[in-house]
DNA sequence: GCGACACATGGCACTGAGTTCCCTTTCGTG
DNA sequence: CACGAAAGGGAACTCAGTGCCATGTGTCGC
């Protein structure tokens, strides 16, 4: 599909950066970048519509990752689940690069012009999660206003989790802080599951095994009471998925 | 504390408006509009620090008022109905001047920069919402990720109903499309309310009610096989809610 | 009445981002 | 070898935003 890498990109990604770092990001003109680089200055612009684009690379190709991931997403999958899994995509793009994604953090703090750009990043992955969730609950009422809420939700969780990986310099575990906050949101909006049964991670749900359904097609799955809600549904896709139709 | 009114700033608004739309947004150079309100160049940018914040003049004010607002929210208030009122001085603000309301919002859904703009707006509003529930959750586990999700999910719902309003070109009742998302919202957050009473057309699960277990913490749950997945987990939340404990 | 001072405004001139147009190089592919 | 399509380079332009200074215009103290 892609090309595997221009070069050319790389290269003025990397003197943007190093210059960014040195005498911060609006002391550095993009004249100053491609001297570095060693490029012409009209090349820039056809890699990056604009400066702020050189400081989020990959932004682009992980939207398009996120799209392409929940137009996939049948009618099988819980929505809130799938969403969620739809934001471990983006924090997989930041896990990749730890020192990269910690130093674009540390910019985009201080630097106003790039905070807001980034919102608006994070809103194209606000509104394509949102999309999916509004066709999912296309027919219901208030299914966008649900699919709004949730998706702000889940973006809002994921930025807290992300957000605290990236202040402890990469050095935290990602995946855990994150999956910590899209649990909570899960738990939720996935209703009935309490609010206050916080992070117990003793999964006390015993699925009863396809045989030992009476009928065909029904299964029979026996749970202790206070167990939290995305165990038991773990628990339960766990068991059913063994046997998918 | 402010002085009441000075003209140059509407005149300058007006003038703005005018000329964005009749000929578009990016279609008009700052010389049009001081050229058209009849002032210096230089006198635009002592009033706005941008081209974009003159088409969102009184947010700042409105921002101050928030802020203030929240900050005399003592311990006596529910910390979720209070962002909620926060949110509605928002709307207020929009309502005000319906017809102006309108018109920006038709010039900020084509415009890309306009756009990215009101989002850093949003955002100022969003963080002052998570300032304040992080300070009322303060120690609580959880309690800044409670806080940013909340506040995410109050915004979200805020703006649904806003554009709601906005798209009938600020014919229906704005109050009522912003109270119902934002009691939505406050029914998802404030715990002892439900969130089910919400549509479920044809659920294929039958819940074993809470009295026909066995012991007295194990609950039973049949479900045909083919269900998916997010209905049965909306049933058996159902069923668990009428006993939360 | 008169200088002093604050303050609002206007008028340049400058930087820097982003674009337009055009030229050169390079690399296939027939 | 010819030729055409990309890829890159580069001058010149528009326009947003800033700095600096000149010019009113009011008010206060004397």
């Amino acid at each position: 599909m892609t090309v595997p890498k221009p070069p050319m990109r790389d290269a003025l990604v990397a003197a943007a950066f190093q210059l960014f770092l040195e005498r911060g990001y609006e002391q550095t003109t993009v004249d100053d970048i491609v001297a570095l680089a060693g490029v012409g200055r009209r090349s820039f612009f056809r890699y990056f519509p604009s400066k702020e684009d050189v400081v989020f690379p990959d932004h682009e190709r992980c939207l398009a990752d996120m799209t392409g991931f929940l137009g996939r997403g049948g009618d099988e999958h819980d929505p809130v689940a799938r969403v969620c899994d739809a934001a471990r995509l983006v924090l997989r793009m930041y896990a990749e690069n730890p020192t990269f994604s910690v130093q674009r953090y540390r910019l985009t703090k201080k630097v106003p012009g790039l905070r807001t750009y980034e919102l608006s990043v994070v809103w194209r992955y606000e509104r394509a999660l949102a999309e999916y969730l509004r066709r999912r609950f296309a027919g219901r009422p208030d299914g966008t206003l649900r699919a709004d809420v949730i998706a702000a939700a889940v973006v809002a969780a994921h930025n807290n989790g992300l957000r605290s990986w990236l202040r402890s310099d990469g050095e935290s575990d990602a995946s855990a802080e994150v999956d910590h906050a899209l649990a909570h949101v899960q738990r939720t909006f996935t209703p009935g599951t309490s609010d206050t049964s916080d992070t117990s991670d003793t999964p006390d749900t015993r699925g009863a095994g396809p045989g030992e359904a009476a009928a065909e097609d029904v299964v029979v799955l026996v749970s202790r009471r206070g167990a939290p809600m995305w165990r038991v549904v773990q628990e339960l896709e766990a068991t059913l998925e063994r046997r998918p139709d």
